[in-house]
DNA sequence: ATCGTAGTTTAGAATTTGTCTAAGCTATTT
DNA sequence: AAATAGCTTAGACAAATTCTAAACTACGAT
């Protein structure tokens, strides 16, 4: 019978077969936790460290896996900010990042809350792929 | 007697002391390579290479030491494009990046040619260091 | 339902980038 | 010239990430 509370993520499901990845145990759990939490900003040991504490077995292999993979299919973006770390961005919209170095704390600008304007033309040959603002913020 | 091609390098050894480095051999070679050919970004390794081409030993953590040093002394700035790699710019004036992913090439953008408005006021506590925009870009 | 297979996951090794340490040098001061 | 504070070094160490090869699993075809 089909009781009620069945296929209780299918949105996920279908999110992650867009995208072409299957939906697996492990990536369904780190869809879940990264995408039905609010907006935020996470590290791969971050999310290695939550996925345990819920209980979900995900070895630090696939979480790196998953996050590129899910970065490519559009739904994280990744920004780097510190070298030797990555910070992956649930908020896949146009916007740029205030950082505070000293907290290695990253947080969104809304988009409309920056304004470029006079972008020089990119070199010949190449195009424009995304455009990054960090505005690198420390304790006054 | 004071012959007349002595103290070839006087100014890389003045810049240095007025920023409370020693002139060491190993500091000026560096300062030689990165600072007497035109504005250019280098990577630790790729400065260690240069630097052992050159015929001048120094083992790679006075490269770090070095590079760190001189961006502590406003002689170099890092610049942070790819997670695990961090590029030095000789170009210490105010300007912004082309970053070419595919060819790991990160190319200046003179500052007058990006203005930036409406930039939101920071987090209360806190105080703007610094502006980073990186334009992403790649091959048509 | 079961099978075959391509796509996934895994543990652990390997790699890469960068830092640390303790001992030996060296620029500078006296 | 000697003392000393600062610098450099080799090599060990550390952290973040990628690789590998074997085991597992989703899923279309049977």
């Amino acid at each position: 019978m089909s009781g009620m509370s069945s296929r209780p993520y299918a949105p996920l499901v279908d999110r992650l077969r867009e995208a072409g990845l299957r939906p697996t145990r492990q990536r369904l759990a780190l869809a879940r936790i990264l995408l039905m939490n609010g907006q935020r900003h996470v590290t791969a040991e971050q999310l290695h460290g939550e996925a345990l504490e819920a209980e979900i077995s995900v070895s630090l292999a696939t979480i790196y896996n998953t996050l590129h993979q899910f970065t490519h299919a559009g739904l994280l973006r990744e920004v780097v900010v510190e070298p030797g770390r990555s910070y992956f961005d649930t908020n896949t919209t146009d916007h740029h990042h205030f950082f505070h170095e000293q907290a290695g704390r990253l947080e969104d600008i809304p988009g409309e809350q920056v304004r470029l304007v006079e972008l020089p033309p990119p070199p010949s040959g190449t195009i424009i792929r995304r455009v990054d603002v960090i505005v690198r913020i420390k304790s006054s």
